[in-house]
DNA sequence: AACATTAGTTATGCGAATATAATCGTTATA
DNA sequence: TATAACGATTATATTCGCATAACTAATGTT
């Protein structure tokens, strides 16, 4: 039936992760209230974090349409947490940057979101480190492991 | 004040499980999508797969308010995966059923949720053993454990 | 019996997110 | 130069989830 033994123990990991961070759901609702607006709009302001980039760009990084982009920005913009300017190169372009309040809650937001499960704080450090490096080790691109 | 482990590390380890599992958010849109329905609804017949309940009591399960969740219902009554009865015990109350095709539905949603990342697939059976270790002592609730 | 409470429904409206088509100005190309 | 392609905006519509108030039917309470 089961090619593998562990199959058992992946069901359990992978649902025992999903969660954890899933019961972190609620960090997303805080988020929202504390920063009144959307998560959605937040996690524009995140990415924003990265570096000013165009229009198309948010666009694709938050995978959704150009209309809604240009809403969006336009509230974010009307809260005072972005900017928008004319590309020096292309003038059909616009840039859209942080503003020190837009770059302020950005970096709340991150600050509520990486905040860890107390579990996570209580592990002791064996485990802690055990587990730092098998997550590093699952978030790397997998080496085809040849061995020959 | 905690004496703090590796801070570092804790953050690196969380950050990295938030990826891991929200990698999987497309997960919630290819149920979405495979079924047909929004991810919200799914969530209710998932719930649903633990036995009927009231509609209050689904309500609750999903942390919404009442009106919505007859709305919710009489779509999902329409596609033919829950069924509503007059409770034998108070005729007030109306329970909720999963039918067969209903059930059906939430398992497979179940299917496509538990299905793990390649990466955990691939990973050495001494790392999942400790994985698995470690995760379920993360969710076991704390231990009061005097903290100095 | 009179009254309050409870479960569910109906009605209405709002904001968020998605989608499509049309438009305007700019840039690239035949 | 004429035209096609592109970036962004405007306008319009729909779905989803949430919220509130009003209503009904049934149950509980006094």
């Amino acid at each position: 039936m089961t090619d593998s033994p562990d199959q058992a123990a992946v069901a359990r990991v992978w649902s025992g992760m999903y969660d954890l961070v899933l019961r972190q759901e609620d960090r997303r609702k805080e988020v929202a209230e504390t920063l009144g607006m959307s998560f959605f709009r937040v996690k524009a302001l995140r990415r924003l974090l990265a570096g000013p980039m165009t229009m198309r760009e948010l666009t694709a990084e938050l995978s959704t349409d150009k209309p809604y982009t240009t809403l969006m920005v336009d509230d974010l913009e009307q809260r005072g947490y972005v900017t928008r300017s004319v590309s020096p190169g292309d003038r059909r372009s616009k840039i859209v940057a942080l503003t020190p309040a837009g770059t302020a809650v950005a970096e709340e937001a991150e600050r509520i979101l990486a905040r860890p499960p107390r579990s996570l704080l209580a592990l002791d450090p064996a485990d802690l480190a055990a587990l730092d490096r098998i997550i590093a080790r699952l978030r790397t691109p997998e080496e085809p492991a040849s061995r020959s």
